[in-house]
Formats: structure tokens, sequence, C-alpha cells
DNA sequence: TCAAAAGTGTTAACCATACACCCATGC
DNA sequence: GCATGGGTGTATGGTTAACACTTTTGA
């Protein structure tokens, strides 16, 4: 950083892969472009970075203008600066990922009522830009850290099924796991608490339902415990 | 990403966390500023993305040219956009980490000719824009990732002692391993391959020689081996 | 009463850890 | 011959992995 700034500036954008988990599988939300160039394609939801702040802002704002999302599990990913990855001129953009709970229907009908979708991962349509590159990396890091960090949760209403997060690192991590082994492991950590509710409306044995104890995570962390699965 | 641009531009910047390792320490290598903002003071060195340059490759740009190195191990770190980090105007920095091998002494003397030095992470000088912030993600990084890949090689010469190996790990972890348990493991692994060399100039027994086989790790990757620590 | 998923323990194999001495070399 | 670090094996405890049946509930 040695002399003031001389060069032509890039646009800077945000943009989210936004990861859902519904009916056992890792969903994603895209929006339909309307306008050139890639008028009609899906694309992440994203957009131009303001003056006055900060990167985590803008990618917050974007989400809550674009999908009615908020109050969601947010990081930052990569950022992605080829030149000509934009064809309009250069485009510099930092990437986020966002982890959001499905369960609440009333968000699913917020977004459906717009130009946005959800997508299982095995059937994505074609992505504007090299947004199908981004959704690589979003993914390679979501395996990653969902065996590292309790983020899975994230991903779960607050009260979920031992058998629901039991899919859920199935979905992420492309693997089966042994029932018995995952709740020994799972329970053992003494991460989750037993609620005195169980599941409703199920046509067979309705399973006890579970909270993650935040807290006590970070009490644990301190002590040097590190999650894993 | 939904109109042409109109925004004010945030300027755009590459800055790299060069680590080292020598001595059994891990070291950064800092630049001595020039000019205002913070003249004298240590940093990262960095500078500006051009306008035809992938983010790539404007750090391996700067890196060259602020310190001489090329052909080092560089990964994107994260990017810090805070309004305010530089208080000239607004600048974005896309932040690099490097890890270089300190082996060859004519490098380190084609650095110690210009404003650049190492430094022990103990006693780091203050830096200055946000640097001390960046260099603690970059930590953090490559403590997790040193665990989990084999990037460890990447600070030892291509021929190293089992020892040295050792060193670095306690060094970069922050703990004491065992011996003999260390060995085990890592020669366990199948990735490094004995030399016929050993040591020299030591007042002491020589010990062997041993590299990093690159390419039986990439086939054992595919076959889904993980490298731990 | 049937279908569907919930819930539960034991064993065997493997892996991680702790630990101490002799050896080779240069001075 | 002494100081320095190189090099080596075993025993124990803990962790992971494999595995199948009974229970509950609603339809």
């Amino acid at each position: 950083m040695a002399t003031t700034y001389r060069h032509a500036r890039p646009a800077l954008t945000v943009d989210a892969v936004v990861f859902g988990f519904d009916e056992g599988d890792i969903k994603l939300l895209l929006i339909q472009r309307g306008m050139k160039p890639f008028a009609g394609r899906w694309a992440l939801p994203g957009g131009f970075v303001r003056a006055d702040e900060s990167l985590d802002a803008a990618a917050r704002r974007e989400l809550r203008e674009e999908t009615g999302f908020s109050r969601v599990y947010l990081e930052q990913l990569y950022t992605f600066g080829e030149p000509g990855r934009d064809p309009r001129e250069r485009v510099v953009t930092v990437a986020y990922y966002a982890l959001v709970k499905l369960g609440d229907h009333r968000v699913r009908a917020a977004t459906d009522a717009r130009n946005a979708a959800w997508f299982c991962l095995r059937d994505l349509p074609r992505l504007a830009f090299d947004h199908r590159a981004i959704v690589d990396v979003a993914l390679r890091r979501l395996k990653g850290k969902v065996r590292y960090e309790p983020v899975g949760f994230e991903l779960l209403r607050a009260k979920f099924t031992l058998t629901q997060l039991q899919h859920l690192y199935e979905a992420v991590l492309e693997v089966t796991l042994d029932k018995r082994n995952f709740r020994k492991k799972i329970l053992g950590m003494g991460l989750l608490v037993e609620t005195d509710e169980i599941e409703r409306d199920v046509a067979h044995r309705a399973a006890r339902l579970y909270r993650f104890d935040g807290p006590r995570y970070r009490q644990l962390q301190k002590k040097g415990f590190n999650f894993e699965i």
C-alpha cells in the first residue's frame, strides 16, 4: 500500500450462497435475473456495496432486500475477482454463504412470492456469471465447517429430532451414518438438551425434540473442547 | 447484482501475511512504510490491484515487488472492508497469506537489503492500518490448515529432518509433541520419503533428511485419505 | 394389526498416549 | 570422554465401528 490510488477501480459487489435444509436435502436459494446480462438466468442474491457500509452489512442488506431473510447465519466465503467474470466491466465480488432455517413456512411463502426459488443441489439450473464456481466453493466450505463447528444447527429449527440432525449431516457430508453411534456421539458432547416436547402430526411414534445449548458450547470451547462429528 | 454500477467505488488492494519458519519460531515478514499515513510503521506487503489482473496475480506481483519472493505458497485469506480502515478514503483489501521457505539464505539477504524485516510473532511492532487484525486471522487460519493439510512443508526446505518438522508443528500449534508418537504418525502416513542424505555441520549425530512426496499425497487424497496431525 | 420410525448396548478392532534408554557424532 | 541430539518399542486406556431387536404410535 504505497501510493494514493490512481488506478481504475473495479466495481465491488457481494453475493450470497444461501443454504437451506428441507425434506432430507440441502437446498439453494436462487434469484431469477430480470436484466441483461444473463437475463432470465438464475443467480445468487447479491448487489453492490455502498460507500459507507461494511461488507458484512452489505451482504445482510442484499439478503434481506432480495430474499426477505434477516437474522441468518452469515459468513464470508471468498472473494472472486477474475477480470472478465462480468461481461460488462470489471466486477470483484465478495462472496458469503448463509444458513437459514426453513422450518418456518412463512418465510418460505415470502420468498416464493418473488422471483426467488429453492433448488436441490442435484439439479441446479445453469447460473449467471461464475456463480456456479462460487456455489462449489461454498459447498466445500460447508462440508468442512460442519464437521468441526456446530453450524449444522443453523439449518434446523430451534427444536429438532436426532434423526433430523443425522439426516442433515448425511446430506451435507454425503455419507450414511449409524444411528446408534451418531446418537451416542452427539449426546455424549453434552451440547443438546432434551426438551419436554415431541414431534407432532407424524404417522408413527413421535420422536423427542432437542435443542442446541449455545451458551454451554461457548463455555466448553473456552476450556479447549472441540466439536467434531 | 441488479443494475449497472452507479455507486462510489472503494479502492481495492491486496495485502499478504508472509510466514517463515526459522530457528524453531514462526516469523512474519513486514515492510516499513515510507509515506503517510502510518509513515515509519511496519505493515504487510501489499498494494493496489491493477485493472486487468486477477486478485491472485496482484498478490503475487506485490509480493515479488516488495519482498523479492516468488514461487511461494499463496492462499487467499479474507477480505477486509470496514469503512474507515484506511484514514484517507475507503479501501477494501483482499488479504492473502504466504508460506515461504527460509532455508535459502540468498532470499533472506535479498529482502534484508530493503526496508523489510522478519519478526517473531511474540514481539511484533505496532502495525499500520488494521494489519494486526489481519495477522491474527492469518494465524488462526494457519493453525487450522496445518493440521488437516500438508502445508507445513511449504515452510521447510525440500529436504528436512523429522525434528525440524516436529518443531514446526510445535511452533504453529503452540503445543509440545512426543517425539516417538510424532514420528510414528507422520511416517505411518507414507507421505515422507527417506533420502540418502543426512544433516551436515552439526555438532552431534546427524539426522536423516526426508522429503514430502506431493504426487503420492494427491494420489492418496483421491482415494479418500485425509492428512491429519 | 400393520407400517413406520424411535429408541437402545455390547463387543472387538483400532488408535492415541505415555514413557526411557542406547547410539552416533563432533569437539 | 562428554555433551548433544538421533533414533527406537511396548503396554494401556480410550475411541470408534459394527451390528439387530423391541417399542410406540397412528392409520
